[in-house]
DNA sequence: AAAATAATTTAGTCTTGCCTAAATTATTAT
DNA sequence: ATAATAATTTAGGCAAGACTAAATTATTTT
């Protein structure tokens, strides 16, 4: 059994080790964990013990197999108990995060998977993230951004790469929301910023904002 | 913001409260917490300094308004989760407790109210007992159990004194379960052993557990 | 009303998880 | 290649929450 802090590590390793195949940097764990890089430096040496994570002195940590595994069964928790959250208690997307970072944390894999079942085994969260399978087994599809595509070119949005609050209310107040088709009409020479065709709306949207729609090519 | 420790000191000393009008025991605590009394007495400064119980040294605690409403908020959740796995999720009432114990220290009240509100405000938990309002109200009613009634009498089984799993699971084999109609047709000499007429079965239960079930006379 | 026993508190430790400041190692710039 | 800078680790502390053993207070027995 690990505790709440072992899990927040492992967790913060997962999710740093996607943007770069070499070992995670204390820094950056400690940077998105809110917390002392000699703090982590502790608990990556605790971690490592447990054959959670290969960790080499001033070269960071890797997850082990069984680390990928670990933090996989607790993102799988998170992102079911979002979709609860949003599909039957009418929370709103931009509200789930903080409650779901908390009850990923519950103990009973028998919960987990009768919560599965109740939901209908939901593939992706309210953000269009995949939800893992309960052995902790996910389909990681290389992501295509809406500032990728070319003038004239559609996409069907998929998903967020900044999930915080502020930038799901600003898509919230241009209606822009997860399934929708997003047409490239054209891009403004001096800001890059893009105009684009939603529905039978149009809109401008900043290559800041164009960088966090994740989208699949239609 | 109380810490798990804290609400968990709390929550027991309000159940204890409930069968003695004094001071509740650091020793009772202790046994209730699976904890030592030397922990407790360290627990009982500090609650008493954030003004949630009363503590005179020796004389055991009492909870201030404060502290009874702090530890009914913290009931009503976990009473409210117990309805949600047992209705929502399929999980037996022998099986919540545990994972309630968990869950009633996720802190949104939000999340409490809407839990709420999809569960359809529902006024007791898959045990029996009353689910305190969102301000920590609760009306205790005085209870009568199986053993009081009088032979030839009838009740309304209503509750469990004893929820353990043990107790829950002898109750299902027997097929005595919340809301049904018992009436006491004989009691035995030598060992007070009631004969009881369930539907249109009969039979034969200990005096221990006629004084773990709870009943309104009918 | 003492004496014996039980309950409770205090004193002193331990572990976990966090911190700051200093030392060490890695990286980058010259 | 060396020097400057940045990143990381180590050393030393602190607070929360737990424990054991010893001291103190309450309660029960005689
Ligand atoms: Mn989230
Ligand atoms: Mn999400
Ligand atoms: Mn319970
Ligand atoms: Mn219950």
């Amino acid at each position: 059994m690990l505790s709440l802090s072992e899990e927040n590590h492992l967790k913060s390793i997962f999710h740093l080790s996607l943007n770069s195949d070499s070992g995670v940097s204390t820094n950056s764990i400690a940077n998105n964990l809110n917390t002392k890089a000699s703090s982590v430096t502790e608990m990556l040496k605790k971690l490592s013990e447990k054959s959670l994570i290969v960790y080499i002195k001033y070269h960071g940590a890797q997850l082990t197999e069984l680390g990928r595994k670990t933090a996989l069964k607790i993102i799988r928790k998170h992102r079911l108990w979002e979709v609860f959250l949003v599909e039957k208690l009418d929370f709103k997307w931009d509200e789930v995060h903080e409650i779901a970072e908390q009850l990923e944390h519950i103990q009973s894999e028998k919960l987990t998977n009768k919560l599965d079942k109740f939901l209908n085994f939901p593939t992706h969260d309210p953000h269009g993230d995949p939800i893992p399978n309960p052995a902790g087994f996910i389909k990681i599809t290389p992501k295509l951004k809406l500032s990728d595509l070319g003038i004239g070119e559609t996409g069907k949005f998929v998903g967020v790469k900044d999930s915080s609050s502020a930038f799901l209310k600003y898509l919230d107040k241009r209606k822009i929301s997860l399934g929708c088709n997003i047409k490239v009409l054209h891009q403004e020479e001096f800001d890059q910023s893009l105009h684009i065709g939603l529905d039978d709306t149009n809109l401008t949207i900043s290559v800041k904002s164009a960088s966090n729609l994740y989208i699949t090519k239609i």
